[in-house]
DNA sequence: CGAGGGTTTGAAGTGCATCAAATAGTGTGG
DNA sequence: CCACACTATTTGATGCACTTCAAACCCTCG
C-alpha cells in the first residue's frame, strides 16, 4: 500500500507514523518494524482506552477524532490534562513510570487510533540514540508546554484562558478578519481550561464585550487578532506569538 | 573525607556530581571531566541566576542555600515555578531550548552551587546513550510531578495545599508524634503554592483546626500524619504516600 | 412533536485577593 | 541589655471571581 488503505481512507501505519515527529529521525527499518507490530483500532465515544496506574502494554497514536487525558481524585473530581486531536501521542511515557499509565484516557468522540507495543518503543529507544535524543527534546518541549499551563491556571483570569486557548487554535500568524470553529463541546473545553461550564459561558461573554469577537454557537470570528492577544496576553510570561508546543505529548 | 574541600567544608565538584542521582550512570572519567569543568560558586541572597530568555551556557547544581524559579508576565505578576534545595539540578533543560533559560532563577538566601557548562551536558548526552536514557527517565518523572501540581492548583484548596505540602517535607514513612521545620519563609512558601501570604496565614490556622496539628512560628507538630493525609489527599488523584518526585528538576 | 443533551441565565454562596492596620520577631547600634 | 528600625506574620473588613444550585432555553434528532 501506497499510504491509503483504499477501503477505509484510513492511512496507514507506516504512513502514520511517518508524520509524527518524533518518529522522522528513525531510519525505513526502524519505522517499518514499528509499524508492523503496531495496529489501527476504534474506539467508540466515552470508551476508556486506560484508566491511571493501569499496566501499561500500549502507546497510542490519534489517526481520528478527540481523545481525553485525565485523572480522578478520591472525591470524585475529575482534573483534565489535556484534549487531544489527530497526530498526537499518548501513553508512552508510561515506559519511565514502572509501565503504568500515569493518567486516564478516554475517547470523547468515535476515534480511530493506532495502538504500539510500549516494548517496541523501548527497544527503539535503547537501539536508537539519536531517536533518545529526540524523545528527551519532545519531552523538554512538553514540559515547558506544562510550566505555561501551571502559569496560567494561576495568573490568567476566566476570560484571558479562552482568550489564550482561542488563539491556541487559530493560525498564528493570521491578519484581518479570521473565523475559528471551537473543536469540541464548550463544556468540554471548561474542563479543559480547569473552568465550570457556566463560567466559561460567562467568561465567553465577558471577552466578546472586552476584545469585540462575534460568537455565533461554535464559531467564532474576530476582525484582529491582536484584540485577543493584547487582553490575554498580558497575564502571561510568554509573548505573542507563543511557540506552538501543542504538537506534543 | 578524600572529597571534602579541607578549608570550606564545601564537597568537590566531583563528589557533588556523584550523588546526583542522574550522572549515577556516569563513568569515572566521564565524572571528573564535567567534575574538571565544573565551578563552584557564591550567591548571596536576592542575586539572580538567570532571567528567563538569557543565553545559557551554564547550568547549576544547588549545593546550599534555596534557590527560587520563577517566571513574570506583562503585567509584573511572578509565578513561582519552584523552590530547590541542596541537590537540586537547573538550567539544565536550556540545551533543549535555543541555549535559552525556560524561566529565572534567584537565590532566596545565600547559596553554593555548582556551575557546569551546557555544553559538557550536551556532550555526555550524546557520548553515553545510558545518559541520556537516565536523563529521559527523570524528565518523566518530573513531567508526573507537574501534572500533580496543575491537578492541585485546580483541585485542592489553599489549607489543602499546604497540608499536602508539609507531607512532602515529613518523613513520609513516620509513625507517632512528628515534627517539621518549615523550610523558609511563610511568604516564600505562599508564593511557591500560588496564594497569598494573607491567605496562608489563614488556611494554616484553618489546617490547625481541620487536623489537630500545632503550629508554633516555623515548627509543625502533629500526632499523626495521616491527620493530614486524609484531610488533603483527598482532593488529589495520588494515594498518599505520594511517591517522591522531590529529587528532580 | 417531544426527549434529551448542551448552553445560557439568574440568584446566592464560598474562597481567595486586596487593602489597611496591628502585632510579633529579628537584627542593629548605642 | 535596651530601644529602634525593619521585616515577617497575623487579623479585620471588604470586594471580586468563580462555583453552585436551579431553571430556562435551544438545538438536534428520532
Amino acid at each position: 500500500m501506497a499510504s491509503q488503505h483504499s477501503s477505509t481512507g484510513i492511512a496507514s501505519p507506516a504512513s502514520i507514523l511517518a508524520r509524527i515527529p518524533i518518529f522522522d529521525v528513525c531510519s525505513e527499518p526502524n519505522l517499518h518494524d514499528l509499524a508492523a507490530k503496531s495496529m489501527i483500532r476504534y474506539y467508540e465515544k466515552g470508551k476508556v482506552f486506560f484508566l491511571s496506574d493501569d499496566a501499561a502494554d500500549y502507546f497510542y497514536i490519534v489517526v481520528k477524532g478527540w481523545v481525553k487525558l485525565f485523572r480522578e481524585t478520591l472525591d470524585g473530581e475529575q482534573a483534565v490534562i489535556d484534549i487531544l486531536s489527530q497526530d498526537h501521542v499518548f501513553g508512552e511515557t508510561s515506559i519511565f513510570h514502572n509501565h503504568e499509565y500515569p493518567y486516564s484516557a478516554e475517547a470523547v468522540e468515535d476515534c480511530t487510533v493506532l495502538s504500539i507495543p510500549t516494548k517496541a518503543l523501548e527497544q527503539l529507544i535503547v537501539a536508537n540514540s539519536e531517536f533518545a535524543l529526540g524523545m528527551l527534546q519532545a519531552m523538554a518541549k512538553y514540559r515547558k508546554h506544562q510550566e505555561r499551563e501551571i502559569e496560567h491556571r494561576s495568573l490568567q483570569s476566566a476570560a484571558q484562558r479562552i482568550g489564550c486557548f482561542l488563539l491556541r487554535i487559530a493560525p498564528q500568524n493570521a491578519h484581518g478578519r479570521i473565523n475559528i470553529h471551537l473543536p469540541y463541546d464548550k463544556t468540554l473545553i471548561a474542563a479543559r481550561l480547569g473552568m465550570q461550564p457556566e463560567t466559561f459561558s460567562r467568561a465567553l461573554n465577558k471577552l466578546r464585550d472586552e476584545t469585540g469577537i462575534r460568537i455565533n454557537g461554535a464559531s467564532v470570528e474576530m476582525d484582529d487578532i491582536r484584540h485577543l492577544s493584547s487582553f490575554s496576553c498580558s497575564a502571561c510570561s510568554s509573548n505573542f506569538p507563543c511557540e506552538d508546543l501543542s504538537k506534543n505529548d
